[in-house]
DNA sequence: TGTTAGTTAGTGATCGGTCACAAACATACT
DNA sequence: AGTATGTTTGTGACCGATCACTAACTAACA
């Protein structure tokens, strides 16, 4: 599964071909059907080992922050981290494999987008009601805000160079995003 | 080239075969070759008609409006109009076929993200000289938290079952976070 | 001895691209 | 006007490569 990634990264996730898997693992492209059924099957176990270590880090951030800020900051930084780590998460939105041939996976994805959504969006309203962000806007628009931060910051990163660090760069606009919606008696 | 967008939006950029343009057009696949050297030189094709579109609609955007701010909501819009129009914009971002196969190609599209974001921190910088936006910020650093904005709702609009309005939902949070950028005073 | 994990060899389907050929049409010469 | 010639735009048959996937077989091991 870690070989999907990496070749999803390098020649792109609809490139990958059970050949190249194999090979790059050291086998023959016939002994992967020996653990998997199909090539699908295997898209699958990768996209639930990549959902589950998304949930793992959400969870390990929202446990460590003791104030709503350093909770949406600490989210931030996870799912930067997590893309980081793993490359081929934007270009795997969009892939084939997983928007036309698997529809499951395309809803599963789906799915973790709106949860971390909602954590946002849960965390900015504990802030508005602390009175540390303002309380003027819906705190969904402002999540949206946060979560299109990301998006936009690993785009330019994958399309790019890749020639800025990621965490570092979307966590100083974070921060500037922050001061933006700080509630301005603060 | 229109058939190839449509297909591209349908199917997937990378499923879009000669063999499945040609009979959506009507002719045989052969014919296409009569046209296009290779498949990659139709993409290219269409690759240059879709930045075309996007640099033409960019600067409608910038004659119409008289004020930072309108200029700036102008161009949101346009972006927005333009994904509206060309769906599977978004995808082709991703595609094997722009990333992969054609590297130029893939230069041409980050030049024009680039040029855009160049086109809002202008817009903004004025805005902030005008007094009318906050100048506590760097122009460049407000200027990708707009094309964020704008990607960030592609993106859930593409993902999802594209069940809002783009262009609605999209000017509607700009207005959002255009009142967060703005002066205090004002 | 039965199971596991691998091999070699091959299948049918699909893809991008080529080939020889033909109908339609414009042009030029007699 | 009538004929010869070349170009454009299409067709249908086919090619080589690649893909996911399968079948038959084999070595290692409990």
């Amino acid at each position: 599964m870690a070989t999907v990634l990496d070749l999803a990264d390098r020649i792109g996730p609809d490139r990958v071909t059970t050949g190249a898997v194999a090979s790059q693992i050291g086998v023959t492209q016939a002994a992967l059907f020996r653990h998997f059924p199909t090539k699908a099957a295997l898209w699958q176990a990768v996209a639930e080992h990549v959902a589950e270590g998304l949930a793992t880090a959400w969870e390990n951030a929202l446990s460590l922050g003791d104030t709503p800020i350093v909770r949406l900051r600490a989210l931030i930084s996870a799912q930067f981290a997590q893309i980081d780590a793993t490359p081929a998460l934007p270009m795997l939105l969009f892939s084939r494999e997983l928007n036309v041939t698997n529809t499951e996976l395309r809803a599963t994805f789906h799915g973790r987008l709106t949860t971390f959504h909602g954590l946002l969006a849960t965390e900015i309203r504990t802030a508005q009601e602390a009175g540390v962000l303002r309380g003027d806007m819906p705190a969904n628009d402002a999540a949206v805000l946060l979560t299109s931060l990301v998006q936009g910051v690993a785009i330019r990163w994958a399309l790019g160079a890749r020639d800025f660090d990621l965490r570092a760069e979307g966590l100083r606009l974070f921060d500037v995003q922050c001061r933006l919606l700080a509630a301005e008696g603060k």
